[in-house]
DNA sequence: AATTAATTGACTAAATTTGGCAAGCCAAAA
DNA sequence: TTTTGGCTTGCCAAATTTAGTCAATTAATT
């Protein structure tokens, strides 16, 4: 189960690239990129679409990838997450269908 | 489909008592208690557990109700909305399992 | 019309997030 | 064994977001 860090860390690591030269393209500091890659640190929404578009990448997998390693951290420490998700669902499909 | 905001106004009014009673309670403005109630505004976890103390009420299905929002208002935008959930649903799965 | 409740908008305060910098760590090369 | 280069860590500052109040307005109720 690969979180969004892992994934760029891995293909940052196929490429076999520095960080300092993915933090430069994304106009960051690499401690900052050193701490997104390790999940330290939340990315935000255009450095995602940047990353994307660096790996040559799906920026919809991106993005889905980013947004649902943000949601399971929010309901990490919730004994009843996985019910939460279904309501949510719910509330989704509900607004959706109106 | 009830969002949290509705489900404690209802309740209030069901007990035919004002803002300002509730608001009390919680020591908060009741302006800031009206935009709970309409959606305008987040309550806050601690505010949550009060509220389901005051109501009597389960205080699991008020977290559960006001973290869906939540999320839902998170994804609201995301074309991908349910399939990021899916992902969500996995990774907490996964993590849960080791 | 007078009271009282609820809403709204504008503004402030508090909290959280994002980011940089500098020092430190560690492995590999010299 | 020293130096080099990449990565990590801790700490502080800037920026952004969110929570909150207050005062004015609107909507009901009596």
């Amino acid at each position: 189960m690969e979180n969004f860090g892992e994934k760029i860390r891995r293909l940052r690591e196929d490429k076999g690239i520095y960080l300092r030269q993915v933090a430069s393209f994304l106009e960051i500091d690499q401690a900052l990129l050193s701490k997104i890659e390790r999940g330290e640190r939340k990315a935000k929404r255009e450095q995602v679409i940047k990353l994307a578009k660096f790996y040559n990448s799906d920026k919809d997998e991106f993005l889905t990838s980013w947004l649902s390693d943000k949601i399971a951290s929010d309901l990490n420490s919730e004994k009843n997450a996985i019910d939460i998700l279904k309501v949510a669902e719910e509330k989704i499909q509900y607004k959706r269908s109106t």
